[in-house]
DNA sequence: GCCGTTTTCGGCCCGACTGTTTTCAGTCG
């Protein structure tokens, strides 16, 4: 069974026993351990037959014997057993906003309720209210918490967030009684998508200025309004979709930790906590002072000084998971992590001549204006009639074209022949070997047939990069994130043979796929796996995701070195062609 | 259920806000 899969059960274990009522510390062990599953360093099955996974934090004997039955059998009747406890729908209520355990344990005892639907009608009906510890109130939330549920779906795409949360900030840096103010929560740390906007603010006075936020224009609910929080709702970009943001205020000496603190991840933060507990420091999110004596506090400026403070070097925010990084900040060994303004250019973008916007001119025209050396054109193959995928005469038009445009640009600037190459069912290429060889390089890429069994689109997916024309894997499980699950393919496998064909993986950096992502970059990286980061742009500024795109390398700890087209032009085209079958 | 440089028992991260209470429990991050 895959590590995912057997985290979530013990996090749903975990959440069953809290429903139960369960000791809270027990209840709080499976959570740990579903969370240091997903930051394993290491595969799984190898970890178990190695012996590492016993020596791992959070992992005690009991867990660890549970993991190991579910890894090699893909059961565990302790699971099934608290699962026929429990009425299916029961874990759903969790999602509600202002539902937790013990609400739920609750209303279950008290009216029966089992599901999204019977808590509703249990709502709209008013028997909630009259629940002994709930209210009107109460009940008025909960009923608005279950719309809310329906209405956003939960979280909202990186670039929304962006987008979201640009004129907030710039409505609270510009209020003049504000210090500093940052975005932080998981858009700071560039997570694949956003459930809430967090935004925090340092003045000496922080009534004026959640006042002013929750009177801005765009805000359409006010959740709440307390003294240094306000939590409002702002219109999402989908019909009747609304997304919460969070604006906390501090004192200015405070809004290291209070920055910090609210970038998260929860894992993380816990164990920053108890790292200071260790050095006999406690830590919250507005100061590090001392355990025995609170008076005694250790100032600090900004983040850097925080990590300082506890014997490390400053941690990126994209690394914040528990997930290893204490280990490498506490020994100085951070990796340098990849950045922007690494990229040299980059591959897997498409002109008008398939179903892109702009020229091919026009798309030189915006890499260089990025400052890129190179840009890779890579437009769909003859079987995707619907982009208008190109056959091979036109092929050979666009390479005429491009040897034109190369020649104009004289050597300061150039183009690469690529091509966004089907995979067809059978894991073969959709332009036979003769036109391949023509390119400078080939993205190979599933776009038809998407519902295979796993282990035929895995061998599939194999049989395409495994040819030597191949140069690299694009989007490698087609997944579009809220909207369209990954196809079933075995991406350890696919990593496996990528290395052993020296192809290269794309980091697809549309914030519609972040495709791989980034556990599965860690992974292809050790193995050796040479990642590129490519926008798939359909117009210029769809050049301008490729921000994106190094943040999955990020969370990935990529270096400059890990990411292939990070590379002067010159070593780009000398690499390429060595990579063209003889 | 996990864990140990005062511990193999007795702790386990912690503060803000809300709603229900009349001093606190539940939820959230």
């Amino acid at each position: 069974m895959e590590t995912a899969k057997i985290a979530q059960i013990l996090d749903d274990m975990g959440t069953i026993l809290e429903v139960q009522g369960e000791n809270p510390f027990r209840c709080r062990a499976y959570h740990n351990a579903a969370q240091v599953l997903h930051g394993l360093p290491g595969d799984l099955t190898e970890m178990i037959a190695d012996g590492s996974l016993a020596e791992v934090q959070g992992i005690g004997e009991t867990l660890y014997a549970k993991i190991v039955q579910l890894a090699t059998t893909g059961r565990l009747p302790a699971y099934e057993k608290l699962r026929a406890q429990t009425p299916p729908g029961l874990l759903a209520l969790l999602r509600v906003p202002g539902v937790g355990p013990k609400k739920i344990k609750a209303l279950h005892e008290a009216l029966d309720i089992q599901s999204l639907a019977d808590l509703r009608a249990a709502g709209e009906s008013g028997a909630i209210a009259k629940v002994k510890g709930f209210g009107a109130k109460t009940e008025a939330n909960i009923l608005e918490g279950i719309g809310f549920l329906e209405t956003t779906g939960g979280r909202i795409l990186q670039n929304e967030a962006l987008a979201l949360v640009a004129p907030i900030l710039d409505a609270v840096r510009n209020h003049p009684g504000v210090s500093r103010a940052e975005a932080c929560g998981s858009l700071r740390r560039r997570a694949e998508t956003i459930g809430d906007l967090d935004v925090l603010f340092s003045s000496k006075d922080p009534r004026p200025v959640l006042d002013h936020f929750a009177g801005l224009p765009q805000v359409a609910k006010v959740l709440g309004h307390g003294a240094t929080k306000v939590s409002v709702l702002l219109p999402g970009f989908k019909t009747d979709q609304f997304v919460q943001c969070d604006l906390r205020g501090v004192a200015d000496d405070q809004f290291a930790f209070a920055l910090h603190y609210f970038t998260g991840s929860k894992a993380h933060n816990i164990a920053m906590r108890k790292r200071a507990l260790a050095r006999g420091l406690s830590l919250n999110e507005y100061a590090l002072s001392g355990v025995k004596d609170p008076t005694k506090t250790i100032p600090c400026r900004d983040e850097a000084d925080l990590f300082r403070a506890l014997d490390l070097e400053p941690i990126p925010p994209e690394l914040r998971e528990d997930a290893g990084e204490f280990e490498a900040a506490g020994a100085g060994a951070l990796p340098r992590l990849v950045e922007p303004g690494d990229l040299t250019g980059t591959f897997h973008c498409h002109s008008d001549w398939s179903d892109g916007d702009a020229t091919l001119e026009e798309m030189a025209a915006g890499a260089r204006e990025l400052g890129m050396q190179y840009l890779g054109i890579g437009d769909h193959s003859r079987s995707l009639a619907m982009a208008r995928g190109l056959t091979i005469d036109r092929v050979r038009d666009q390479w005429a074209k491009i040897d034109a445009l190369n020649a104009r640009f004289g050597g300061s600037f150039r183009i690469f022949k690529g091509t966004e190459c089907d995979i067809l069912g059978d894991g073969s290429l959709d332009f036979p070997d003769d036109v391949l060889a023509g390119f400078d390089y080939v993205v190979a890429s599933v776009h038809s047939r998407f519902k295979m069994p796993r282990d035929e689109m895995t061998a599939r997916i194999i049989r395409a990069i495994s040819n030597p024309h191949v140069t690299m894997l694009g989007h490698a499980t087609g997944r579009l994130l809220l909207s369209r699950a990954p196809y079933e393919v075995d991406l350890d496998a696919v990593i496996d043979a990528a290395a052993e064909h020296r192809t290269m993986i794309e980091i697809n950096a549309s914030p519609y796929r972040l495709d791989l992502d980034a556990v599965h970059c860690r992974r292809a990286r050790k193995k050796g796996v040479a990642i590129v980061i490519n926008p798939d742009a359909h117009s210029v500024a769809g050049l301008g995701d490729l921000r994106y795109g190094v943040s999955v390398a990020r969370r990935a700890w990529l270096t400059k070195d890990d990411v292939f087209n990070t590379a002067p032009l010159a070593e780009i085209a000398e690499r390429l062609a060595s990579l063209r079958p003889r």
